[in-house]
DNA sequence: TTGACATGAAACCAACAGGTTTCCTAAAAG
DNA sequence: CTTTTAGGAAACCTGTTGGTTTCATGTCAA
């Protein structure tokens, strides 16, 4: 599960990028409804689209002519995991999900 | 809370930027203990802090000659927040997560 | 006061990122 | 078949990134 996050948060760094996932977190899209939606052409969204595929953030299948964007969450865990580091510095859900395992599963 | 995380996505970006805010987790240091620690020169050391500082993943004091690069975890909440947007993914994999927290957490 | 030390600041550079336009290929639709 | 339509690919441009070297400044210690 834990692998090296460089891809996920280079594919994240990126604000087209994020909203990209967001927008197929939502459904799954083809470039060109994809690139519809942005004030830029095909071809950017087309290089979006590859570099979150190098973060497997997204996967993508062929169907006839159509390539078919789908999110892939698990990549973003690998992020999220990151972040874990610094469980002791919050104080949010997780910290309290922490303290509930230690007390019902000791 | 919740404001911009294009600056904190930004910041950590950067595996070298990446590796200072874990090192800062640990405690404070000064821009030449952070850059002994690296194989690049001082001053790139600094243009990151810049960075950082930018995102206010890092709060820097000046004491004397010295600036104390202190790490501001609230901002990192500000990223990790984000990945809420897709909880909904990852609910029914809870229990997956918890079996890892406490794996890695004992 | 003198020197050593921590850092700032500027100029410079190669590589990369994000974008464009143009052209090409292949599948659907008629 | 012919024509749309979806996308791939290459060439190109500009601004940014991450790095360097060199030099200047302020502070602490002797």
């Amino acid at each position: 599960m834990r692998s090296d996050p460089q891809p996920v948060f280079r594919a994240l760094a990126d604000p087209t990028r994020r909203a990209i996932v967001v927008m197929l977190g939502e459904q799954s899209r083809t470039i060109g409804e994809i690139a519809a939606q942005f004030p830029v052409t095909r071809p950017a969204i087309a290089k979006h689209l590859k570099i979150l595929e190098e973060g497997d953030v997204i996967r993508v299948t062929t169907k006839g002519r159509e390539r078919i964007n789908t999110l892939n969450p698990g990549a973003l865990q690998v992020a999220a995991f990151w972040f874990r580091t610094f469980d002791k510095f919050w104080d949010d859900k997780l910290a309290k999900l922490k303290s509930e395992i230690e007390r019902t599963r000791p």
